[in-house]
DNA sequence: CGCAGCCTTGACAAATGTCAACAAACGTGG
DNA sequence: CCACGTTTGTTGACATTTGTCAAGGCTGCG
């Protein structure tokens, strides 16, 4: 693997600070590839041979029954996806697939067992990140058992402007992807922006305006506890 | 702390394979206590003061917004609960309260965080309790995003009679309850036990009694990503 | 017995999904 | 650069799902 990558992939929470001798160890076998725009990755249900890892691009982790389809997360660089199931060994619970040009790194998820058991710096970066995933996604259970759907998109809306710091920024998605992704239709999220006109949104194309950020955040009343990303 | 509810606690996946020194230092400042039906253990936003362990009784997991209520999850002896927050040392997603008479011992964040870092055996359990709790909220993810009402309730009730072994048998939690864990109202819920009749489920009270297995799974599509246990 | 809490039912309202049509945006090959 | 076809987004009409409110029944317990 290429030094760069290496020194990329170190630099994540989850490698910083384990011991270099493990580290290279677990780059022995690791590789990184490029994929094109939407190519599946992995699929729900197969073992978890890798752990991915995203350095430039972003994927799609989604999830099938009975001819549905839901958008679970998006994962951007630089991160790692499907932790859980490498380290239970278990099969995937959601399938991958890039949504633009992708750059991933592939690490034998045996190695990643190995090696975790016997180096505890590695081993507690992998506690803090599953203890910060699950708790995402607790956070997304409740978004989606309290809230309705127009509540969802508008605290979505504030949690963009928040991560931007701006007013106005463009939809890092699709607008179907949007809708999976909040839990509705594409048809639903199209009358929802609408929706929110009246507490002041703006939206053109992909460009979103929050013309009176008071009256969508008394609207919205966003929460920390399902909101923010830190905590 | 007496000798019985330690060794109880030691047995747990959790805490079995860690150092004896360590577990009796974790066990140093922590206590058991009693408590009565329908009280509060923790609510969310507050610090993680204590890894909690149900001893016997049980105890709901439940979050509110906005004036809104819903039941995240059941724990039932003998397991812990907030575990991701402990270790994160951020404030609680959920709210907890007995749902019965409750033996439930607290053991102090803070030790907990200290003692997974050197002691590696406790580390990995760790890792393998967090990336169970992980996979099983996305499959409940995936049910609520997935399903409709009548099929998450249609296979809830394959997951019991799975998990009895029973084609006949007792609903564990109050139907209110039931519905508010499965996403719905009491009178949805009470909707929907009717229209799964069709498919063979026959309701008297709190006993359930599935009268064609066929049917009700043929209906239900259960599909071991989304409602298997021990996946 | 009588109260309180849970469950059920009916009538209705609101939220969300479906289907079909069309418009707008995008990418590709000529 | 344009023409074309494909994909995405929007809209309207309508169906389905789910929630709300109010009333009444059932049950358990003091």
């Amino acid at each position: 693997m290429h030094e760069s990558y290496r020194q990329e992939i170190r630099d994540i929470d989850l490698f910083a600070e384990m011991d270099d001798k493990n580290f290279q160890a677990l780059m022995r076998a690791s590789y990184v590839q490029n994929f094109p725009p939407r190519i599946d990755l992995i699929q729900e249900n197969e073992p978890p041979d890798f752990l991915h890892v995203v350095l430039s691009g972003s994927v799609d982790l989604f999830s099938a029954w009975n001819g549905r389809e839901t958008s679970m997360a998006t994962v951007r660089p630089i991160s790692t996806f499907i932790l859980a199931a490498s380290v239970r060994n278990l099969p995937y619970l959601m399938s991958a697939r890039t949504l633009e040009k992708s750059r991933i790194a592939l690490i034998p998820s045996q190695d990643v067992r190995a090696i975790f058991a016997t180096d505890s710096a590695f081993a507690q970066a992998i506690v803090s990140e599953l203890a910060q995933c699950y708790r995402s996604i607790v956070k997304n259970a409740k978004d989606l058992k309290l809230r309705t759907s127009l509540e969802r998109l508008a605290n979505y809306l504030l949690r963009q402007q928040e991560r931007t710091g701006n007013l106005e920024f463009d939809l890092t998605m699709e607008k179907r992807r949007l809708a999976s992704f909040l839990g509705m239709t594409s048809e639903n999220l199209s009358r929802a922006f609408k929706g929110l006109e009246p507490y002041g949104v703006r939206v053109t194309g992909n460009h979103i305006e929050i013309v009176n950020l008071n009256d969508l955040t008394r609207y919205a009343k966003p929460n920390p506890l399902i909101d923010d990303y830190t905590t």
